[in-house]
DNA sequence: GTCTATAAATGGATAGAC
DNA sequence: GTCTATCCATTTATAGAC
């Protein structure tokens, strides 16, 4: 028994939104996909633009989920690095979204504010992680420097897989873990040298 | 007198193509600002295409010029600031490249391997800076550390403007000054004391 | 060199039958 | 819910007059 028709139009729509970008899929070829009418997608959905936002909302809730500092105890950098692992794999999932994040966000107001906010909870998640790192005495940076950080490791974050294939990276989901170890360098720097080495270990491990 | 009407189209294009973004201009759009036909449009270009590569030659030349390696003498800090805004001019000047990055290269092969390449020599230059930091004896880190950071720079300016306007900054030309200085935030912490304190120095004197 | 006119294709979207 | 048919707007691109 098939699922439900409008969310077959939603799997299919991200599916082709990652594999070709959001702009060079038109409603014409969705409905194509899905071996349905066009009239049929308009009846499930307003617009392009609502399917668009469908697909976003599921990205935010899940983005939200992975953004929610997990622990009450201090934070550890395998912590970190199980973190980050669920953002990319978010950010994987959802990748039309950033592919055209610029395009997309300016056409719609509503989803460059969702946007905007993410980003300020990321940023503070990562100030927050920082800070534990500090209070743990294994981090040495000041406030400012901390502040800082934080916005690097939010832009590799967000554009990491488009650096990667503009780079013509091919392995995409390798790229994954090389994306995770540029921010995890972001941070080595700070750490005291006990650390540093075993951040050191712990990359080499996962990265080939 | 005015200038040859294929050069104005090339203006005028860049303008609109760095309002807009290159997806959102159409040669009538282009044509409609000339207040000449389009037809007259297509008599000096043989396509879009064509009008954006002949922007992208122009880019990559300048950008080249940007990369080269001005001093025989090892780098300063200011140095640095220096080439850091000469690169980050020119990426201003063509944002619409970086506005709409995946797209334009995944479309056009020729501009996809231009710009690998440019981001080639752009890591290699970065490589080649820290490395004479470090024979100057006041940046310490290792040949890994060193490749690495060179790739998180490249990112950041990469994509600095992108990040900039979906946080919704508004002075957008302010923003450079930003990109500039997260650059430096980046190898801060590998200088020595007396040189971070200088760099943090510096850093104060153009942010705001 | 520049214009007018227009072809050809595509995309978003809707009306109305079933 | 789904389909067929169709409309309207836009875009790229060309033909041919001036």
């Amino acid at each position: 028994m098939a699922r439900d028709t409008r969310d077959r139009i939603l799997e299919a729509s991200l599916a082709l939104f990652n594999a070709r970008g959001e702009l060079n899929v038109s409603t014409n070829h969705i409905a194509d996909d899905l071996e349905i009418s066009p009239g049929n997608l308009y009846y499930h959905f307003r617009n392009k633009d609502d399917i668009i936002e469908q697909l976003f909302a599921r990205f935010e809730l899940r983005m939200d989920k992975a953004l929610t500092a997990p622990a009450e105890r201090l934070p550890t950098l395998e912590d970190i690095w199980l973190q980050l692992h669920l953002v990319y794999e978010c950010i994987w999932d959802y990748r039309f979204i950033y592919r055209d994040l610029v395009d997309i966000s300016s056409r719609n107001r509503k989803l460059r504010m969702h946007f905007s906010r993410i980003l300020k909870r990321a940023s503070e998640g990562a100030i927050e992680v920082m800070r534990g790192l500090a209070t743990s005495g294994i981090f040495r940076a000041n406030a400012e420097e901390i502040r800082a950080t934080a916005t690097n490791i939010l832009v590799i974050a967000t554009f990491w897989l488009n650096f990667s294939a503009v780079r013509g990276e091919h392995d995409e989901r390798e790229s994954i873990n090389q994306g995770i170890y540029q921010v995890m360098l972001l941070i080595a720097p700070f750490l005291r040298d006990t650390e540093r080495a075993q951040l050191t270990h712990l990359a080499a491990a996962y990265l080939r």
